[in-house]
DNA sequence: AAAGTATTTTAGTCTTGCCTAAATTTTTTG
DNA sequence: CAAAAAATTTAGGCAAGACTAAAATACTTT
């Protein structure tokens, strides 16, 4: 009988999915920090997770978790769900991308597959949502991901801006002002060795603007 | 300290609101029937919704339920959302009216109080959802239906289709292709004494149709 | 009005998913 | 490399919301 994924499970899948993405397995203590749930809680539910049939992840006591190839398409389900949502939030209701992602975090447990079908098609078929993150494809397959921080790169260099981090709306609202989005086209003009500031000409811009590392680590670019 | 309201107490809520709508008090069995749950289990939230502080319902033992103001005001969210849900699905992606009760019925416990006003605002704030049924306004109020079931109609009357029963798919469909859908003018050609067939002529359709009480009882006009 | 039937409530369980406190293991550091 | 610190797991609990079986109450019918 196949386990029943509700929605803690998929929130679960969905953070260990975005924890395997950076470093190898995740941590019971990272996975408690983003669930905002006592570690002990995370312990238990690990413990159910790889003892399912079948199983949705690996765990091996003391050594973090990783999602099995189940447990990896019950991930980017829900993470397909998040990020269709966005565009759709923005596109249809006029939402603004530092609002949409609580609403998304609610509403991608609960659509059926016809609505986000549905979805897909009236978007065209997107590939990245608002803050240029890539959509899972139908078939549940992850696009690779081939853009990096805007913090490595070093003056006179020229790329294009793909992706913004999304976890803070505050942030978000600030690049909106700078017009740090998507698809922008900017230049580094100076690296500071020491702080590490980078001085950045955005296409379109008159005035340069200087960004820190907490900032160029959370946008990324691809040249 | 308010209590918190669940999506389970959500249910009970808009369930036996509509309850209340027809006869007086919810019965414990048919709360359970709507919920598909045990008649014991309605119960126990029935005691639990009565201790509640605020009460939400009025419970007298072996003696039905009621709304109290509280609860009327939060079953009329549920409700608006709703069918403000069922309005936006059908404009904006599509959906046919007789698919999008299940969705709006998960969608309805979980979008924001912004997502609905912007749902209002996108649709030009309706008075009636798709199958013609009241939604309740922003301040939760229920406006007045004047309609009766098309039942009570006799030969040569005319009338305007207001609204459709919305919990059987397969009604809607026939509704829908016999043309007997909302703001649609119908006259009765005749009245059958003994089993109640109602002959109806649908404005802007060449030939009339026999609907049968089952049918006739479940759409509600006015003249 | 008594008997039988239907409805409702009580009592006791179960599962899910979280919690805290204490024990254990792993990692770091002097 | 041992002691301290950090991370993780175990153990025991709790609340929500469902269930079943049995008891109690209310309604119907003769």
């Amino acid at each position: 009988m196949t386990e029943t994924i509700t929605q803690s499970i998929q929130d679960y899948l969905k953070h260990i999915y975005e924890l395997n993405e950076n470093g190898g397995s995740a941590s019971t203590n990272d996975i408690a920090a983003r669930l905002n749930i006592a570690p002990a809680s995370v312990t238990g539910m690990l413990q159910k997770l790889s003892n399912a049939k079948p199983p949705l992840v690996i765990y091996k006591k003391h050594q973090g978790v990783t999602l099995t190839k189940n447990g990896e398409k019950a991930a980017l389900e829900v993470i397909r769900h998040h990020r269709l949502l966005e565009s759709f939030l923005v596109n249809t209701l006029g939402y603004s991308w530092d609002e949409v992602h609580l609403e998304a975090d609610k509403l991608e447990h609960v659509i059926s597959e016809d609505f986000e079908a549905r979805m897909a098609e009236a978007l065209g078929h997107p590939t990245r949502d608002p803050h240029g993150e890539l959509i899972p494809t139908a078939d549940l397959t992850m696009p690779l991901d081939k853009s990096r921080p805007l913090a490595s790169l070093r003056t006179d260099e020229t790329a294009t801006v793909k992706r913004v981090s999304d976890d803070d709306p505050a942030l978000l609202r600030h690049l909106h002002e700078i017009g740090v989005i998507p698809e922008v086209k900017v230049t580094v003009k100076n690296y500071s060795e020491f702080d590490g500031n980078i001085t950045l000409q955005v296409a379109g811009r008159k005035s340069n603007v200087v960004l820190g590392t907490v900032i160029t680590n959370q946008v990324f670019i691809e040249k």
